[in-house]
DNA sequence: CATGAATGAGCATTCATTCAT
DNA sequence: CATGAATGAATGCTCATTCAT
């Protein structure tokens, strides 16, 4: 408590609010978690979360922009690379795992809100965005290194790669498959999408 | 009006009352809407809806249900047909829009809820399963025929396109893609993965 | 309960309420008076006040304009009187108690509330207006029938008249005169402010 | 800034600090002034003023202790003034306004609260009572010399004095008078008090 | 069957006050 | 002396549900 008005305390404080947001509305969803809950798990009265938030509302965007942010790093990470392609798809279900350990519910009550809340689907759509232009970079770059075939839609495929993407995160909660499994699922159908765009046949 | 008491009257009313709801939910979701906003929205008094359904919850289920067989007996019918996959493929989006008209919303609130409710997730569950069983029973059938080489991993293809197909609504939203767009984007990667498990070359 | 629905049975439980209401706010005042205090009173629960009026503000204004009529009834019934003024005067205090049994407290609110307020000081200055005007006609009805000169001031005495009707008011809680004394303050006053005006002498 | 500590500091910082509170308190009325609000009127931080004032209702205590002993002196100087009072009631409407600049609605919200709260009360009724002693001592002497009837009602024409007087400030709130008309209904009421009184005649 | 008045649990938010720095 | 982050009691209002008519 040394520390209390250092602006780097500040930033961690407001950090921790939001894992603990996360990891309430992850349980409860949005509207069934109380802000009582939220300053509870992290051991705090509900009086100082409205000192780093201006309400509920507005801690569940900040909460977004930051669940947001870390998948976005994921994913350009992820189609950034130079490398083999395949190797990559094969190491991804474990880091994509990583990356939603319980935000999985949060990621749709986001998507169901944005319908409805033009600021939150701003938001999602910009990220959104950035993940499409820079899986269309990748395959760009495939072509021109001769490793894809030159007909192929890029703007296609690449909205293919994100859907594919997205649906998993259904998938896993409606089909309810194994780990193991739905990595298997992601590379087989990546691996059949990649083979049929291959310039190497 | 004699014949108010019929089941078929019932029936009926009970069809109309989801209907409303459907509208509700998708404009405001699920805990923004009032049961007296259903019940404006059909004509009838607020106390009237609880003798077709037991709670907001009991008639949300009912919604799920009734949507839910929607979108089965689209997605089923197209992979039941025994005619060139792809054809049909291309004929899909129009169904796939018309089927899911305003109720994307509902759709990912439903899938963010049954993580909470077990009860819900069951339901989800055992119709997301009937439609993966029809996807890996049209995947053999090609198999069987000869259009399909025989070493594809029928399961992961089947999940695969499944993730494709419901991340196509998730798509729909944040990248906000024109209908044409959207349609080129399924066919498109569709083909690829056709493509792919074809044994034709 | 039998009535439930009547408009009377509405009205009359309107009116119940704000009976409730000036009693908690005239021991409590505006702020500290709950309102579930408020049901408490007439035995009906917190929600059912907002069936009859939209907000505790909503609830404060009815009352202000329940009284306000009370008063202004009151006020210019004597002033209407073609008789003996100051046999009507004598006669005045039992009846300005009587109108404000209690409601002193709230009387002061609303002129407090009322200078932030601009719906609530319209209320008010339409209210004090109509008092005003029936004063003045009072006066001039006194100089026709030649028991006033002619030269009085007449929006003057009129509204001195009703700033000493006000201020008694305030007289009451400050000074913590008897009811007797009271009265006698209002009668000598207006006797001495009434014989200036005579033009018996 | 080293004598900060002195008692005059304090006393003069007490003093900004009620002024700030005024100047608030007029606006927004007691309840919607946050301590905050002063504090940041007078740039200090909030926890300061509890350095000065136990807490909010002893600061209000404070500004109305503060404010009657201002109000005590304007009206006392003006009654205890030997001269012609006619004279003196002509100059008195630019002191009376002067005095109650803004401060109206906390001089009403005062009396409402003073109902509820003896403390307040007490210190009101002390106020009020000097005052009602110095005009009766200034009816008598005006008795004395002469000037007035030996048989007026003393008592009460100093009540209805001060009764006029409290309700002049009613009368510019809810009559919205302007200025010179507001003088004149005090000029004339008390010109009509006076002059019944009077024994030249 | 249908109604809608009444209920009361439930929660977001505010703000006076404290106290570690 | 001064600060302002943290506290948590307090309360207006909503809305699913019930039930007398």
């Amino acid at each position: 408590m040394r520390t209390r008005a250092t602006s780097q305390y500040r930033a961690e404080l407001r950090e921790r609010i939001i894992q603990s947001a996360v990891e309430n509305f992850a349980k409860k969803g949005f509207d069934k978690t109380r802000m009582e809950d939220i300053a509870a798990s992290c051991g705090l009265a509900k009086g100082t979360l409205y000192l780093y938030f201006k309400s509920k509302e507005d801690l569940f965007f900040a909460l977004c922009e930051y669940n947001l942010e870390q998948l976005r790093n994921q994913l350009s990470r992820l189609f950034s690379k130079k490398e083999n392609i395949m190797s990559d798809a094969e190491r991804f279900y474990d880091e994509y795992r990583r990356a939603s350990l319980g935000a999985d519910t949060i990621w749709f009550e986001m998507i169901a809100l944005s319908t409805r809340n033009p600021k939150l689907r701003k938001i999602l759509a910009e990220n959104q965005n950035k993940v499409y232009q820079a899986v269309k970079e990748f395959l760009k770059a495939q072509i021109e290194r001769g490793f894809f075939r030159e007909d192929i839609d890029v703007d296609a495929i690449a909205a293919g790669l994100i859907a594919l993407y997205n649906g998993l995160a259904t998938n896993k909660l409606l089909l309810q498959t194994s780990n193991s499994e739905s990595q298997r699922v992601w590379t087989e159908t990546i691996r059949a999408i990649i083979g049929a765009a291959s310039s190497k046949q």
